[in-house]
DNA sequence: CTGTTAGCGCATTCAG
DNA sequence: CTGAATGCGCTAACAG
């Protein structure tokens, strides 16, 4: 079928053993072949076969990312970000990023895992929030574990810490965490601070961590300024805009006095607001509302949305690093990432 | 290292050869030995070596997307929905989605088609607008061609056809193209139809396929309408938010009588929109502003963007079936998938 | 239906 | 510095 190493070691009379060497760089060869190696592979366009080299050399080249949803600027910018560092990677040529769509189902969770250790994979990246059933967390640390023995980097971004040993020994996946709790916390704090107490909260999908994060750090913000944490004031609901707004109409249906509205993340909170206007409420004069995360858009939003940063880009890039071996884990092997608050136009004092 | 064909094979007595069959599941085993095989694995945890799967059989489960920019939800979307395509293919079992960011680099993407030949990917999904370099297409096409004598099946989406043997040949390439064309002529005439004449124009960048399209509508719809084509009333800009903004302070420098302005697609609109404002020009009052591509922001801007909707989602999973080979190529190998104007709150009739 | 026999293309030993 | 030999783990004929 196609051009093999032998096929160029033939042309450049010089042995297969040969052309590994100069094609891998790793070993020292004669200029002078060395050239003529090379201008063999040009010739006959020879590109090397991946499958086999990583048959012999027991790795391959391949780096999974796993997101929740693809389309999802979140994991967009995120993987983006990881992807962009694997390029420029220096020994070891190129790595190339397979990124999988969980849908934030566990169990696609570990069918992707599955496919990236049948492939070798030289790293996986799992991004994003995690599910918080401990049968779930507890055959994902065992996946890890298995890939991380068999040589497979495994870096954890954006989400807790998996399963450590004990409370002061090194976590066993290097992980870059995100603040959500106390970017949540610094948020309702701010809109307590304003004198709101009616606030309502669109809360993310049930059982994942990130969702019990941010809504530990809004009860936390509550506690602290002597409000009451009413169950009635918190609803559930997913990360995309329809929910922001089925919630936000279902949060006023249940207390029409409510004077802010914190969303799950910033898509929500574009739900929200389209729930407000349609009712004829005006943002912040009525309601203030508040997203998570600062997507690209929601400073183009009117008014602009007062939002929680997540260093997105950074985090992926950093993972990126990470993955491909030329960034040391941080000490302890968890590194916070911290997030901050971003006031905009979409929240204001309480009308009275 | 790790547990292998031969060793579930002992495990269940019985060959290798038998195992594999079981595994790959195209070929008539006995159901006791099936169970037994099956099991074997189970307790062995047996993962299946890709590589070596992929050496012997010289073809691989891996799946190329080539994009722009994994951040942009337009590449997402499509991205999103090629995915899902190949998670639920039936004969062959799970692909994996390798997604490739070119940057809009020709070079990067020819460099990362040589690693997906190098992988031996049994498909690639090109997507987003090509270069109008020549010489770059025709170093592209080429590729193609190899990648696709070796096997691999080559999908363009979203952009046009490449290359053709001749004018009522088979193009040589299964191709699903946007109407950019129909698209932003049917936009200009909607707000030439509206009373607007001097209308500003930030294109996308220079040397793509798509902005030479989607210029092209928009000056047959000038022309139509007997409006003159002024070429300062046209700047280059790129498909994100700064990009809109810069063009639109250009494009207000060089006219400060315009009445409305087209951008390259919604996210430069969105640059667009802050530009106007903060000059103290009202949307769609004193100017209006048209987007395109419909990304799904777009309706929460204030005043919801009138755009022209692209079927993002829709080609992307048709383009996952075409790569996976569960969707015939349309008849000439090439589809055209509709454009769709949708009028929305940023464009008025002009202000007298 | 199942076992046996050969490679797939490359990266490594190990000699020279 | 280079070549020859070996095996990575699996699939695909070919027999039985």
């Amino acid at each position: 079928m196609g051009v093999t190493l032998a096929d160029v070691a033939a042309r450049a009379r010089v042995s297969a053993a040969t052309v590994s060497r100069v094609l891998s760089g790793n070993y020292p060869v004669a200029e002078s072949t060395r050239s003529r190696v090379l201008r063999a592979v040009e010739e006959l366009e020879y590109v090397v076969n991946g499958p086999a080299s990583a048959l012999a050399a027991a790795s391959s080249d391949l780096i999974g990312i796993l997101v929740n949803d693809m389309a999802d600027p979140f994991f967009g910018i995120i993987a983006g970000a990881v992807q962009t560092e694997l390029g420029g990677a220096g020994p070891g040529g190129e790595k190339l990023a397979v990124v999988c769509s969980t849908g934030g189902s566990p169990e696609r969770e570990l069918t992707y895992l599955t496919l990236l250790q049948r492939q070798r994979a030289a790293a996986v990246v799992l991004t994003g929030s995690a599910s918080e059933d401990s049968a779930h967390a507890r055959a994902l640390e065992a996946k890890l574990a298995r890939l991380s023995g068999a040589g497979t980097r495994v870096v954890l971004c954006g989400r807790p810490a998996v399963g450590g040993p004990g409370p002061d020994a090194a976590a066993p996946f290097t992980t870059l965490t995100f603040d959500n709790r106390g970017g949540a916390e610094q948020l309702t704090a701010y809109l307590a601070g304003l004198g709101h107490v009616r606030i309502g909260c669109v809360a993310g999908p049930a059982g994942r961590t990130t969702t019990g994060e941010r809504l530990a750090g809004h009860r936390a913000a509550l506690a602290a300024h002597g409000i009451e944490d009413d169950p009635r004031r918190t609803v559930q609901g997913a990360y995309d805009r329809a929910s922001g707004y089925d919630a936000a109409v279902e949060l006023l249906r249940r207390d029409g006095a409510l004077t802010a509205i914190v969303a799950a993340n910033d898509t929500a909170a574009l739900g929200v607001c389209a729930a407000l206007r349609d009712r004829g409420l005006r943002i912040p004069q009525d309601v203030s509302v508040a997203g998570f995360d600062d997507l690209p858009f929601s400073v183009d939003t009117a008014p602009a949305l007062t939002t929680v940063r997540l260093p997105l880009q950074e985090a992926g890039a950093r993972a990126g690093r990470l993955a491909t071996g030329r960034e040391e884990p941080p000490p302890g092997g968890v590194a916070a990432l911290r997030a901050e608050l971003l006031v905009r136009r979409s929240t204001a004092v309480p009308h009275t």
